[in-house]
DNA sequence: TTGACATGTCGCGATGTCACGATATATTGA
DNA sequence: TCAATATATCGTGACATCGCGACATGTCAA
């Protein structure tokens, strides 16, 4: 009804684009994943096959297979076929960064 | 080019500590969802109530109260009750550094 | 062509997430 | 005490995710 008495204005509050957040979510989504975290960490060191990250992460191919096609959807990666292999590598520059934050979070290196 | 023996000893590789991905992939489910990233961001910047978040996010206070207590068993937050009303505060110093990676791929301010 | 290999896709069942309404708890003031 | 406010929790149903086996596609070599 009348004036409402917001303490805030809700301008001087940080940006508020819905359908950003959902955009981000989405891909925030396809990062939270043990296999799929492991797969992106080891894509930013080099490219690998389907079979290689799924050996590294101890998945069936198939499994590994659709992990990687849920981030392709996302732009994370794209594809080489070379033969009968193909070869995955990172499409999104973004991601470094936001795998640096994770590493120094969570997976600090241990000082051997 | 070649040296990328497919047997390779495994250590040239990145880290591998299973339990710290299990552990990064359940924060970032705890992230990944648009109304908890918003709460995220807006507690970023300050302090505030259980109502004042659900008002921003336009959803009941039950709902924010059930994102809320999600990310506060991350260890995301904290709590401070004065009378009745509960003020939420960030606790994770990694956040801000994390959120910072998310919008400045998503959610890039306009220039004003 | 056939067969082996590498990868991709489909359907299913188990489990998890989500939002909602109803209800419970906690605090303040009359 | 009772009522109002603010937050938290529970039960439920709709929907998504996950891993799996089975199968399909694509590639190469004999």
């Amino acid at each position: 009804m009348a004036g409402k008495n917001c303490k805030t204005t809700k301008s001087d509050r940080p940006t508020g684009d819905p359908a950003a957040f959902l955009q981000a979510a989405e891909c925030l989504r396809a990062l939270a994943h043990p296999v799929r975290l492991r797969m992106v960490q080891l894509l930013l060191d080099g490219r690998f096959t389907v079979g290689e990250l799924a050996e590294d992460c101890q998945v069936p191919n198939n499994v590994a297979s659709e992990h990687l096609r849920l981030m392709l959807r996302c732009g994370f990666f794209y594809t080489e076929r070379e033969g009968r292999k193909v070869f995955y590598r990172v499409a999104e520059p973004h991601l470094a960064q936001l795998m640096a934050c994770i590493e120094g979070r969570f997976l600090k290196k241990s000082p051997t």
